[in-house]
DNA sequence: ACCTGAACACCGTTCAAGT
DNA sequence: ACCTGAACACCGTTCAAGT
């Protein structure tokens, strides 16, 4: 699934064993406890020293963005099938939820896909672009068919949903999120829910 | 203006002092640095010692709390007197917009009140608690008017507008905040927008 | 080329001793 | 009753020494 970026040489291969453990290590322990982990009890756990961690992520940043990337990719995958949904308005809506779903698994997914640099280049930025596009595509649909105001921007659209995820994360109110991104869609939709 | 919390015996000169320097002093560090402050730098720029930090503010959310504190009254105070503007629907946008710079202002004075405990009798509760129910009242004659929605929850829609203010901390288009702002209006309208 | 882990730095938090 | 500041703890980050 995912392999360290496309270096200019191969890495050695116990460099890149502990590549693979360190960021299955990451991913395991921000699912479970969130984004403020220990980095050297991710070390430890994947079985390397503290210094092998920051040799392959130099920065907290860095793991956490590697962390997303997987996610990112999903999200991009799932708009692309959804692209061929028979309603676009629905397709549009489901890709919102899991976009809900994966914020909030993720905990702070949304912050830390909104503190990556935007460098062009940078694997996280692709990600990101491409995933933005899939979604803008399920967007569009939507609004040919005259669902979605046409001035509408996906960007704006997602970040809402980021901000949902964040307000909602120590939130008691399990419902409040969902009431939330009901706003939002009827902010978006050309006429008033019609259920 | 502010004055600590209604002990059981009045505080010490020198302590009330030293409660006004701190509290003060943070409040600057929040405005100019955001809630990354450092608890030590607080307390050496206050004339005092770290002891002294801690023995006024338990913890650092103690702190944010008391200094985001004054802000929450200020806008249930500008919540009371938007209550009389001529047009309801005016008033609350005016009143929403002002949420938006504050949380901005403030950094993220959403967060900070998002994480306060919900203890009934906490100053911050009550604080909160007042607040809301002033804009709940620029809501409800909003909604009178028949303009909002009528099954529009004021907390949801102060916690996307921290959320917007949160997903927009670091972000680089500065009108972003403003067009989200518009997207959730706009689903908060009963009608969509006649301009 | 990569890994190890001791060493350093920074900052939060406590508490014995002072007034 | 309150203040001081040394002491401790925790965790992030670096880098000389190893393979």
């Amino acid at each position: 699934m995912y392999e360290p970026a496309p270096a200019s040489r191969p890495m050695r291969a116990d460099a890149q064993r502990n590549y693979a453990s360190l960021l299955n290590t990451a991913r395991v322990a921000v699912s479970e406890r969130g984004t403020d982990i220990v980095l050297e009890d991710i070390a430890k756990s994947a079985g390397v020293a503290i210094g092998t961690l920051y040799r392959h992520f130099p920065t907290r940043q860095d793991l956490l963005e590697a962390v997303f990337l997987d996610e990112t990719n999903e999200l991009r995958a799932r708009a692309e099938a959804l692209a061929s949904a028979p309603v676009p308005f629905d397709a549009l809506m489901s890709w919102l939820r899991l976009q809900m779903d994966f914020a909030a698994f993720g905990r702070s997914m949304g912050a830390v896909i909104m503190a990556a640099k935007h460098v062009p280049g940078t694997r996280i930025y692709e990600a990101n672009k491409a995933m933005h596009e899939a979604g803008a595509v399920l967007l569009q649909r939507a609004q040919v068919a005259g669902e979605i105001r046409p001035d509408v921007h996906m960007l704006d659209v997602i970040r809402l949903v980021y901000g949902i995820a964040l307000v909602n994360e120590h939130a008691s109110d399990p419902d409040g999120a969902n009431r939330m991104l009901d706003l939002v869609i009827a902010g978006i939709r050309t006429k008033p829910s019609r259920d």
